[in-house]
DNA sequence: ATAGGGTTAG
């Protein structure tokens, strides 16, 4: 047990990890003025009881905890009108953590993939002469030839005209992605040149264009040798090699490049200051430095500008701060700064990140009044904040929306489209997507193979699978990191280990590197069959070939515990015969002998009829999956909600009490606060914890809808299991009254489809009371009334049919007239009149109140409770 | 100097 290891700093954050650069900086940030005064709300650590246990001493994470906002998630943002002394951003609300920069990283692709489809800047009045032109003509034709690029400089040297002419050729090579060619250029112009002020003009040029090109190492030698060269030291040099730190997400270079600056006598200037906060948005630093950066420009003269506004905004996306973004918003029209497109699609992506579509949708038809017009990024980013929120209809019909306005689907929207109808399953027309994009003049590229082959991967339809791959590379198309990880994972959820096993040499034949995705990916893929204890076996071999896990790699494994009964009953395809034989061949590559990867995949291609019972069996999954804990201790991996979700849901997969409280032991290691509340209710103490459940509660409100509604789910499941049903229904209300559920409970219809089974139960006897106390009120019940759980499409597992058949069996167990409905499977009605009288009968009430299975126990320790029998229905 | 896309947990 980890019991010695001191709990772990952690958070309640779902934001993405990310584990490259120097976060140690954001410390600094807790002791900048403005976090003390922001926040007057009060710490919620310093309430902690100490719930059975000796609470614990005080850690960083109690001096250093998230504050937040006075007014809930869904309160309007303070008028700024009755605050006119505001000259900062002091008004706004903080980061909902300070921790939250250890994982609000983003993702690395995203800087690659604009690289070469960047939208072409439009030509300003370029002063260039006709001679540059042409040289440019040659120079193109060089590519790769370094010689030759030599050739055509001298040839045109007499006729190009000073710095306007060489910038003209760096700027068009850079376009082309002839960052070789442009640097000998820049060379050339350099050494040729013999005002400081032109030589300076160059290096700047030269920097942003490799920056452009995410060559940031180039960038940095260019600025160190224009430095050196007694022509570098310029606010334009330093802000070019910000705004390439920028682009490759190096937010703490940048900043660090920018104090450098000012040591140096050099004064930034409002593109310096934009370029920081945007490297601060790309590089997912948190808002507090970005505000920080903010508050150093107004105290240093410098007006803030629309740039300014639209990058903090990013920042807030990265972050996810909707009620910061908001404020930011309204802080702009205060100030009178113009809102643009670039403005309201920020807004509209921090609000879809968020889980507020309808918010977003409000603010998306409000933008032609204020002549903004939404465009084709507009769109994309509304279609993907729908299809997030498993909103598929309304992302397909903002399609339509888009052709109608007569708004061009570009590449990207292509893509999503494509992307939504695969991972729908409907083939047909995500082909037909792909076919209208091809006949458009955009070429099928590796992120439409991506999501084909994940697409068909999904449906368990490898022939289709095999199909694109193969198509794929005939299109000279080379599959990337993603390709092969997502093939590794398609295959291994599909019990074919053996192409798994290929395509994970193929992978390493081409020289590609894995990273924590690919491994947590393959982890998880593992998982999900129950092999618990070979996705152990990879966490160690990622973590001895130096890729630190992160905490998604450990939430899959949590998520796992208790699962291994629930999978690996689908009948296995093909390719089992030949492994005998292919494994002799397989002998002779040493090289692949080393790799553990290979080795379990063999392994796992040899006894299918092992896998995931056996595995598990007796015992062996709790020891491992501790064993995986204090692994994470050791790491100092912090856990966050999902990992808190994950335990509870674990709590409720066990059979014993004994178990659970094993497990619920890692849960009071990493959080004291989730650990009162959750074994509090448990324990039936929910006067006592009811103070505690609720900061708690107002913590996790501050999550995306998805993350705040699981956490319920969980915590509820977790109780019902163990007979605490009052404890859960109470919770649930909670849930419901804070809008967690995002649903509707009116008087004629209880919508549970997104509930967990513990929470839709308890769901359903609060309604029906609630409907009973309407009768007896003696008001009319509406004529029809429903109960909607879906069918399962909010499950990851397709077709799960869970909640259903367990609100179809308590509904049944209650003597209730509701039936399944006969054109809507996940749905629940019956007639007002019949439920009334149900509800008049004198046995209704007893059924529907919820008793406890145990009442308050006179035990404090939770071990000392006899075992029960997990509950059923 | 600014906006949208494809991998990981729930």
């Amino acid at each position: 047990m980890a019991s010695s290891t001191p709990p772990p700093h952690c958070t309640l954050t779902t934001t993405k990890p990310y584990n490259s650069h120097h976060f140690h900086q954001q410390s600094l940030q807790n002791n900048h003025h403005h976090h003390q005064h922001r926040h007057n709300q009060p710490n919620w650590t310093s309430q902690k009881v100490s719930l059975n246990r000796p609470s614990q001493a005080p850690t960083a994470r109690n001096a250093a905890k998230p504050h937040h906002l006075p007014s809930g998630p869904t309160a309007a943002p303070a008028p700024l009108s009755r605050n006119p002394n505001f000259h900062s951003l002091s008004t706004l609300p903080p980061s909902k953590s300070e921790l939250a920069a250890d994982f609000s990283g983003r993702r690395s692709t995203r800087f690659v993939s604009k690289m070469h489809f960047g939208r072409p800047k439009t030509a300003a009045a370029s002063r260039h002469s006709l001679a540059a032109e042409e040289a440019l003509q040659q120079a193109i034709r060089c590519s790769g030839d370094d010689r030759c690029i030599d050739t055509v400089l001298v040839k045109f040297e007499s006729r190009l005209s000073g710095s306007d002419d060489y910038i003209f050729l760096l700027r068009e090579l850079g376009n082309r992605g002839e960052w070789s060619m442009a640097i000998r250029c820049f060379e050339f112009a350099v050494d040729r040149e013999r005002r400081r002020n032109e030589q300076g003009k160059l290096a700047s040029s030269m920097i942003s264009i490799l920056g452009r090109l995410g060559k940031v190492d180039l960038a940095k030698k260019v600025f160190e040798t224009a430095v050196n060269g007694g022509y570098g030291n310029t606010v334009y040099a330093y802000s070019a090699l910000i705004s390439a730190y920028a682009k490759s997400g190096f937010c703490y270079e940048a900043i660090r490049l920018f104090e450098s600056m000012k040591v140096s006598g050099l004064k930034p200037n409002l593109v310096t200051y934009n370029a920081l906060i945007d490297a601060c948005g790309k590089g997912g630093a948190d808002f507090g430095r970005a505000s920080e950066i903010f508050d150093d420009m107004l105290r240093s003269g410098v007006q803030p500008d629309r740039i300014t506004y639209n990058s903090l905004l990013a920042v807030c996306s990265g972050a996810g701060l909707w009620e910061t973004a908001r404020n930011l918003f309204s802080e702009m029209l205060y100030k009178g700064i113009d809102q643009d497109i670039y403005t309201y699609n920020t807004l509209l992506d921090v609000a879809c990140n968020g889980g507020h579509i309808d918010m977003a949708f409000e603010i998306m038809s409000n933008m032609p009044a204020k002549n903004v017009l939404p465009n084709e990024v507009t769109y994309s980013t509304m279609i993907r904040g729908c299809a997030k929120a498993g909103r598929l209809d309304r992302a397909l019909s903002l399609f339509n929306e888009m052709k109608y306005a007569g708004i061009k689907l570009d590449r990207i929207s292509y893509n999503t489209l494509l992307a939504i109808y695969a991972s729908l399953g409907r083939f047909e027309e995500a082909l037909n997507v792909a076919k209208e994009m091809e006949s458009m003049g955009i070429r099928k590229d590796v992120v439409t193979y991506n999501a084909l082959l994940d697409g068909f991967g999904k449906q368990g339809m490898y022939d289709k699978v095999n199909e694109h791959f193969r198509e794929m590379k005939r299109e000279k198309l080379s599959p990337n990191l993603l390709t092969y990880s997502t093939l590794i994972s398609v295959y291994s959820k599909g019990g074919l280990y053996k192409e798994a096993m290929e395509v994970y040499r193929e992978f390493k034949q081409e020289g590609l590197k894995a990273d924590v995705v690919f491994y947590s990916k393959l982890i998880d893929a593992l998982c999900k069959k129950g092999l618990v204890e070979s996705s152990a076996v990879l966490l160690d071999e990622m973590t001895k070939k130096g890729i630190r896990p992160n905490v998604v790699t450990y939430n899959s494994i949590i998520n796992a515990f208790g699962q291994s009964a629930a999978v690996d009953n689908e009948p296995q395809i093909e390719s089992s015969h030949l492994i005998v034989l292919e494994d002799a061949t397989e002998m002779k590559l040493e090289d692949h002998e080393e790799d553990r990867v290979i080795k379990i995949f063999k392994q796992l291609a040899a006894n299918k009829s092992r896998c995931a019972k056996e595995e598990s069996r007796g015992g062996e999954e709790i020891i491992c999956v501790l064993e995986v804990f204090q692994k994470m201790h050791k790491l100092d991996i912090k856990p966050n909600v999902v990992t808190f979700s994950a335990i509870l849901n674990a709590c409720s997969r066990c059979s014993s009490f004994e178990e659970a409280s094993l497990l619920l032991e890692e849960l009071r290691l990493f959080d004291n606060q989730v650990y009162g509340v959750a074994h509090g209710l448990l324990m039936g103490h929910r006067e006592n914890v009811w103070v505690q459940a609720l900061s708690l509660f107002d913590e996790v409100k501050q999550m995306d809808s998805s993350t705040a509604s699981a956490f319920y789910n969980a915590l509820t499941d977790m109780l019902w299991h163990f007979g605490q049903k009052r404890g859960a229904q109470l919770v649930v209300l909670e849930g419901k009254r804070r809008h967690v559920w995002e649903n509707t409970w009116s008087d004629s219809c209880l919508d549970l489809h997104l509930m967990s089974s513990g929470a839709a139960r308890a769901m359903v006897h609060a309604w029906l009371l609630n409907i009973r106390s309407i009768v007896f009120e003696g008001h009319e019940l509406p004529k029809l009334l429903s109960i909607l759980t879906g069918w399962g499409k909010h499950s990851k597992v397709v077709g799960d049919g869970a909640l259903k058949r367990a609100i179809e069996a308590l509904l049944i167990s209650i003597g209730s007239p509701f039936r399944i409905s006969k054109c809507n499977i996940g749905r629940f009605t019956s007639t007002g009149s019949v439920v009334a009288a149900w509800l008049r009968e004198s046995g209704t009430l007893k059924v529907l109140v919820l008793q406890d299975d145990r009442t308050q126990t006179e035990s404090p320790r939770f071990d000392h409770i006899p075992k029960l029998q997990p509950l059923l229905l």
